[in-house]
This record gives structure tokens, C-alpha cells and sequence, in this order.
DNA sequence: ACCATTTATGACAACGATGTCTGAAATTGG
DNA sequence: CCAATTTCAGACATCGTTGTCATAAATGGT
């Protein structure tokens, strides 16, 4: 087990001091080519990683960064993880990934020690994070910078990415009406996320311009899960006026509008046309394939990692386009 | 944006030494009781969390362990997270979780790099990281200590959690058989993943107990997502002895046969009877519900970091129990 | 040929903890 | 009551980098 080559190694290998050594690890100017060059090849040919502890303790960064989520979807976390990764892989930095719950009381604590504790350069919330006020006062206090994915609400000294959840849902109701639905039943998302309400905007929207009146009845609550779609499902389809098409605020409690409606016999898409939200993989694990809105979950993240880094100062919000993709569980209504 | 609070902080505000601080930090001997409750106050008092990098130089310990892991089924890398955190979280060490790619060549050198990066106390491979030579073998030359999940190899040196698949796929199997399926098609894993042998041998045990002859054409490749399980069923079900029943190496390649099947107009599970594996939550997220096998995931994660943090000598393998998870999609022969 | 400026390198302190060593106080035994 | 032992606490070096400052060498304008 050979002990850990330090920048004392490179050095004397190279024949130059420590300091060299660093500002070549740094990519700091006032280097000559041919010194660079000695001191690369030293470093290749010792396996030199520098360790991250020293260079947090010593320096102003420590190279890391941390992500936040709390979220009870594996796609949607699997596809936000490997966004950030993927930019912070580029930059030579290492992503924390952190689970947080945004019910707890001492969320704020649990990520300030986080920061204590790592020394993280900035940090990355994903929705609902995003709109915890204990958490972003936190931050805030502590003058970190970071970004936020899908934010819900407005906050003028961050940035942002996200997409535009009204529209899509108004994208996807028209999408319903012009197959001619006329009676289209709605399932809200979680009330922690602030999507759900932006969603449940858009369908109104779209009903509104359509000049289909809006009925309460045919809107029901839900938690973005598969049991809340079964449960909602089960009560859509037995009000007075049944839908002739359902649009869940996402694939998982789409997928429990397809069980219920498998399960009571209905052909599917002919007696019931059903949409989800997001494109999951689960869209087309399940029969019919979802029609649904493709949210560039992994691009946002992507996104979301190059503000940290590029915009050092200054605030950029920047909203990345959805896309409505057509699959076979919405039909024209007979 | 006040500066961090340290030990010489804590020291001042508890009237002892740093080093007094670093005991009760540690719980190490030699302080006594109402030293240590200054101390306890004094920290809660300035919300101190000490700084990983200055203890990771310091000390011989990093207080992080890294969690590796390369594999395209979001549940289960997310299961697999969630139980390495949880007893992360109990032994106050945090999870550092990092994707590979076990095709790549540099994949050893960049375990290397993480390592020499973070100075980490100990990993944890998940399939199909554990079975990876490289890695094993750089993590042998460091001496680095390490768990493995689900292996498909045996190593003498080294703790490991697992499932019996070979008993679980012969399970399974035998539960069609019992059913009155004669013929039985299979979908097999990924050649990457061991498990994925196992599986077609516990297959090939239950027929043979049975006295039903392997037949090669009833078995068709697949990459444990659901593509190829679209692949496969297609295949399978135009195969002149056609199969009364299909059972898939994991429910991603079962989902995917589900889907052939409703296209190909066939009514489920009169028709055909289709069994999966893991468990996932897409398992009852399709129609009909997968009958599968529950893989304890996310128990596998938290009892392999326990492991770790326990035997730091001394090899333990320990077998976890599967469960065969009887649902709608498998059907006794008409 | 000279000085000012830019470029290039190194010496040394500092970051915030832990490890080692030393010594004082408290406890025990004869 | 004194010596030996155990318990407790502090001084100081150390981990592997970066920041600051000093200084040498090269460059350019007159």
C-alpha cells in the first residue's frame, strides 16, 4: 500500500517547488510552456490526484458542489443527478448528492452543516427544495451562491432554470380538445411542488380559450404517485359526467389511471384517453404508451450546473422548451 | 455572511483546549462528564460542524465513504442510494455516490483518482461495479477496505450482501410450472451482470427437477431494459412452439413484453402468463401487475454499509432473503 | 545602457482539525 | 501520608494544499 503522492512528489520529480506545482494544477498564468510540461508529465506519471481536503482547507474552493433533492420520483432524481454530474464531470468538480426533506423542521440546520462540514463552492436545488423558505433563507445568510431547478416562486438574487409548466399543460389540454374531448378530467400534482398549481393553471387556460366551462368535479387531488392516480382515477371515473379523457399531472398517476381503467374493463385508448406529464421511461413501459410532455429533466440539470459555474455574478433565469409527444393512449373521442 | 465557526471557537466559548474538543468530537476517553457537556453545549451554542477536509487531513479517517455503481435501472440505483444513506446517516459519515462505467479502460484510474481525491474510509460496489477486475484490483492494491453488493464472483477477502438467484429464478419458474405451464419462454439479463447466469440456471434447475427439457429456443437475449424485452417477446411469441408463459430477467424486459403482447392484441393473463424480477415499483405500474421477485434492495445497500462499517476486519457474507410476489400477470393454463 | 514593467518562480505562513507527547490532578495502595 | 497509577487536559507538530509576498529573469521603451 504506497502512501499518497502529494504535490511534494510532483515537485521534486519535476525539479521545480511546490508553488509551481499548484499554479499548474490551477491553471494559474505565469507558468512557461516547458515548466507546464515537466510538471504535467510528473504528474501523469505519479497518478497525482491532488487531495480535495488540503485544497478546500488552504484555498478559497474546494471543488465540490452539492445537490438537493427531495423527491419521491427515482426517474426524475436519477435524471437530475446524472445533469449535474455530467457538467460537473467537464468542470473537474465533485457532486454531492444530497437527500433533504422538506417537511423537516431542521432542514436548514441539516444543510447548513452540509456546507460547514464540505465547504461546498455553491449548491443545486431541485423542486420542491427549491421553495423551501427555511432553506433559501440559509443560504441566503450565508452568501453561498446557488441555482434553482423548476423553482416555483420568483426570487430575484438567484438563478434559474426551468420550464414553462403552464404552457405544457396548456399544450396537452389543447391537444385533448382538438381530438375533439370535451369532458377531461384533471389530476393535480403534490401540493408541495408549485407545478401542480402552474399545471392546473394551463388546463384552465386551455379550457378557457376553448370556451368549455371549467367544473370543479372533474379535478381531482393527487401526490404525483402512482396510488394518489389509482385513487383519483377511481373517483373521476364514477362522476356523473365521466371524462372521456384524463390528464394526470404526471406519468406515475397516469400509469394509475391506466390500471383502474384496465381494471373496469375499459378499452383503452377507444373508451378512455389518458395523457401524462414528463416522459419518464414509464411512459413507454406501459400499454397504451403515454402520450405526455417531455421535460428535459437532465438538460435542466445540465443547465442548472453551467449557471453555477459561468455565472459567478449576475442572475440568469433560463427556461428550456418542452416538448408535446404523442403516443397512443389519446385518441379522437368517438 | 459570518465566517465558519471552528474548534478554537468552541475552545474559547467551553474554557478548555482544542484538543478537548477534538475528545468529545471523537468520543474518545479522558473527558469528564460535565467537561464534556460544556463542550456539548458550547457546540450547540455556535451550531459548530466540523470540517471534513481538516479532519480527513488530520486524522485518519475521512468521516465519507464512496458508494460506485454503474447501472441503467433508476430504482434500483435509487434503492441502492437510499439504503447506503440511511446507515450513512446513523453512523454520521456522508455518501459520496459516483456513477462508472465499467467498459471503460480508465475506470480503475479514476476509482484511483476518487480515492486519492477524497480520501474515503471505505466503498461500496454495486453490481456490476463488483465483479469488475480492474477495480477489484486497484482497490486491493490500496488496501482500501470494501463491500460488495451482489457480486457474481466469489472473493475471499472481502464482505459482500446477496440474494440467491439462482433460487429465486427457479422460485419462479417453479410457481409457472406448478401453474400448468409446459412451455416456458425466457428472457435473459445482461451478460454484464452475473445475475444474469444465475437467473437462466435457476431457470434451467426448476425445468430439469421437473422433468421438462431446456429447450435453447424458448431462451432469447436481452440487456435487462425494456427495449429488449420488446425484443425478445417478439421473438418468443412467433416462435413455432409458442410459450404459454414468459418469464423476464427483470420487470424493465417484462414491462416490455407486456407491451407486445397488448399490441398483438392478446388478452392478458389469459393469454399469456409474464413473470419479472426486482420488484420495482413499475412492477404495479403496468397492466396486469407483474408477478416477480421482491429483491430486498434497498436492504441489501444498508446492511452492505453497515457491514463496512463494522467488520473492519473479518469477511462476513450475508444472505438476504427473497420473496416470490404473486400478482395478476401469471395465470393458471387454460 | 538604463529603468520600468511584465513574466516566472520560490519561501513561508495559513487553513482546521487530529496525533503525540508531556505534565498536572485525582485516585489508589501500602 | 507518600509513592504509584490512572485520569484528564493542554502545547505543539502535522496533514497537503493555496495565498501572500519577495525576488529573479526577461522584455521593452527611451
Amino acid at each position: 500500500m504506497a502512501s499518497r503522492n502529494t504535490i511534494n512528489d510532483v515537485a521534486r520529480v519535476a525539479g521545480v517547488s511546490i508553488k509551481t506545482v499548484s499554479r499548474v494544477l490551477n491553471k494559474e498564468r505565469y507558468v512557461r510552456v516547458d515548466t507546464r510540461e515537466k510538471v504535467e508529465a510528473a504528474m501523469a506519471a505519479l497518478a497525482f490526484s491532488p487531495s480535495l481536503a488540503a485544497r478546500s482547507l488552504a484555498g478559497k474552493r474546494s471543488h465540490q458542489i452539492a445537490l438537493i433533492y427531495d423527491n419521491h420520483s427515482p426517474y426524475y432524481i436519477h435524471a437530475i443527478q446524472e445533469g449535474v454530474w455530467a457538467r460537473c464531470r467537464e468542470a473537474g468538480v465533485r457532486m454531492l448528492a444530497q437527500p433533504a426533506d422538506v417537511a423537516s423542521e431542521t432542514i436548514a440546520a441539516e444543510i447548513g452543516g452540509l456546507i460547514d462540514e464540505t465547504h461546498v463552492d455553491g449548491i443545486i436545488l431541485s423542486s420542491p427544495v427549491t421553495d423551501c423558505a427555511p432553506v433559501l433563507a440559509e443560504l441566503e445568510r450565508r452568501g453561498i451562491s446557488f441555482v434553482r431547478i423548476s423553482p416555483g416562486t420568483n426570487h430575484a438574487l438567484t438563478s434559474s432554470v426551468y420550464m414553462d409548466d403552464v404552457q405544457a399543460a396548456d399544450d396537452m389540454t389543447t391537444h385533448l380538445i382538438n381530438l375533439g374531448h370535451r369532458v377531461i378530467g384533471f389530476i393535480v400534482g403534490h401540493p408541495n411542488h408549485m407545478a401542480s398549481e402552474q399545471r392546473l393553471f394551463g388546463y384552465r387556460r386551455a379550457l378557457d380559450r376553448a370556451g368549455i366551462a371549467y367544473e370543479p368535479g372533474l379535478v381531482h387531488a393527487g401526490e404525483f404517485d402512482f396510488a394518489s392516480g389509482v385513487v383519483a382515477a377511481h373517483s373521476l371515473l364514477s362522476y356523473p359526467r365521466r371524462p372521456t379523457a384524463i390528464f394526470a399531472s404526471n406519468d406515475d398517476m397516469a400509469a394509475g389511471v391506466l390500471t383502474v381503467a384496465h381494471s373496469k374493463g375499459l378499452t383503452l385508448p377507444n373508451d378512455l384517453s389518458v395523457a401524462g406529464f414528463d416522459d419518464t421511461p414509464l411512459a413507454q413501459l406501459v400499454w397504451p404508451p403515454l402520450t405526455t410532455i417531455r421535460q428535459p429533466t437532465r438538460d435542466l440539470a445540465f443547465a442548472a450546473a453551467n449557471l453555477l459555474f459561468e455565472k459567478v455574478d449576475g442572475v440568469e433565469h433560463r427556461r428550456l422548451q418542452h416538448e408535446l409527444v404523442v403516443r397512443a393512449s389519446t385518441r379522437r373521442v368517438n
